[in-house]
DNA sequence: AATATATGCTAGAACGTTCAAGCAAAATAT
DNA sequence: ATATTTTGCTTGAACGTTCTAGCATATATT
């Protein structure tokens, strides 16, 4: 079906160990001029790949790189993963997927298992497990070749993170310096409630209650049915009850959709946005810029944390004791929806 | 480091094949219950895993599905690889990603390389090379395992496909039917002309002079630099020379982003919307309902056409011969935008 | 009581690769 | 001219699996 090495020596007329050899460029590899040229015209002629298995069974390098994804991840993890496949391929390296399901016991498994699958090291994404991480760390031995990327869970490996606190202040003294007196957190969770906030939801509310005004409020609109519709009927609830009892005049919305919808149920129920109402989102879509209000918000270079993550591991795999980088920085789009 | 097979065979001091044999759950494994315990306790408590690449090179299913991604193909393209990703999950098998830059050479490159990886099936998203297609079925063999989804680029495999015409006639016709007169469509592309359109924008153009009225106009604007300000401008050309000189009175746009562009700047130039002006979007995104107006939308199930794919690439790995489904219907999702 | 069959296990071989070791013949050194 | 090195190649072994064959011992069949 697919020529192996034994097909392409036989063609040339050598020992597939010679061919091997030759094809590898090893400096073991000791032909003439001529016998290299029909070695590698046969390859050619016959379309020769080295089957990657059989390498990876020797121990050599298989060029995957295993990503570990949380099924509970938010859509935008692979938008990341779009631009660490992007940096991957440039580095000569594919990448090799694995969900694990929202349980810690199928995240060491699935990591285990990646590691069956040959991988030459692991990114790990959104992990929300701080309990497990001596159990990776025992799992990977020390000098594990594996980077964290915005995770709870870590252990041994590299980490790259966001500063979420550093941004939310940012926000919030953003908002207070342009006059607004009372800005609320808007979080989405699935129940509603406070409960069980991902690790990621719960920086943002520490880093909001951290820098706001003591007694600032957070509210939190359930997720279910996931609907535009559910979300506007709860921020009309919100506009009509919870913001004039609290007095909140801004707010910084946990993405940029949920503060499209806040904004236009705002402007519908007469409020001016900015002059009576702030706003801020998260993610910088490209929403935020055809919104009747442009829409300022909070965010982080996806490719710069892509870059970074792979140079990382990387610099792993290739033996050099890994550091770690970050937190980096959130930037904050100014734009109208916060400017008094 | 990691188990292997003869380590667990030595903790439960039997023959390395009989314990491959009864954790494999083989029907020739003959073993008494005393020992399977004596296996299986042990494996537990080594965390046997199974390498992958022994299997694959044995010629044993490697459970991993090739996706190959052409490197112009839209940031859409990974919510559908999102959707495959989560239905391969569940079917228990993981994905391996090769970018094929775009060039003939590089896919046919790529789709071997894949294979040389172990990958039991390929899928291929948004290929656009009619002309491999017989290069290809030439490498991968009649009975190919293989998927083209939204391709030019076919062959022997099995395809899924979208019935982009008959979207677009369905959009015409309701904007037709709506009284509009003059509706017209609006591409993005990167040279700014017609020239070298992608094949899925060159289908919408054919679907859309297929079913508009004769001398309905077609725009392109330019996709450099891809900011949201430089499509601005130029949607602000087209509303105040092209549209009027061509009684542009509807526009159905290329995406959902550049339809909320065009709606923000129509709305600036005091053109009302739908009493003036129709227009009509295409992903349905989330945008599109928070919009001044809301904004109807062409739109494809994605996670239908992930759940169809990989059912026939599974079909096709498990030796039925392969059928191809759809093409799948667009969907036009009614909304404000569109109805005078 | 002899023969057939089932049970419980071990041993050999192969998948495709790379590296180490070995063996002639040719080239170089004494 | 003999000893030594270099060149050009072949052969064996191993990575971790799974499957086939084989060989005892125990059980069932006539």
């Amino acid at each position: 079906m697919v020529a192996t090495i034994r097909d392409v020596a036989a063609k040339a007329k050598v020992s597939f160990q010679l061919a091997s050899a030759v094809l590898g460029n090893k400096k073991y590899a000791r032909a003439s001029e001529a016998t290299r040229k029909k070695i590698t015209d046969a390859a050619r002629n016959l379309g020769y790949v080295p089957n990657v298995s059989a390498k990876i069974l020797r121990g050599d390098a298989s060029k995957i790189i295993g990503v570990l994804i949380d099924s509970r991840a938010p859509e935008s993890t692979f938008s990341i993963l779009a631009e660490i496949e992007h940096c991957a391929a440039l580095a000569g390296y594919r990448i090799l997927i694995a969900q694990a399901h929202d349980n810690p016991e199928k995240l060491l498994e699935s990591c285990k298992s990646l590691r069956q699958n040959g991988v030459d090291g692991i990114i790990s994404f959104a992990h929300d497990y701080p309990l497990l991480n001596c159990r990776l760390d025992q799992q990977l031995g020390d000098d594990p070749k594996i980077v964290f990327v915005l995770n709870t869970t870590t252990g041994n490996g590299s980490t790259v993170d966001v500063d979420i606190a550093g941004g939310m202040k940012c926000a919030v003294d953003h908002l207070l310096s342009n006059g607004y007196r009372n800005p609320a957190l808007l979080l989405l969770n699935s129940t509603g409630g406070q409960e069980k906030l991902t690790q990621s939801k719960q920086k943002r509310l520490d880093g909001f209650l951290g820098s706001a005004p003591a007694g600032s409020r957070v509210f939190c609109l359930s997720a279910e049915g996931n609907t535009v519709d559910g979300l506007a009927e709860q921020c009309r609830t919100l506009i009509r009850e919870d913001f004039p009892a609290n007095r909140v005049d801004a707010v910084i919305a946990e993405n940029d959709n949920l503060a499209a919808i806040l904004m236009k149920e705002l402007l519908a129920a007469g409020i001016r946005i900015p002059q009576d109402f702030g706003l801020v989102g998260w993610d910088n879509l490209l929403i935020g810029q055809c919104l009747p209000v442009k829409l300022t918000t909070l965010y982080y270079d996806r490719k710069k944390i892509a870059e970074n993550t792979l140079c990382m591991l990387l610099d792993r795999i290739n033996g050099n004791t890994g550091s770690s980088c970050g937190p980096f920085e959130l930037n904050l789009i100014v734009r109208e929806s916060s400017q008094k």
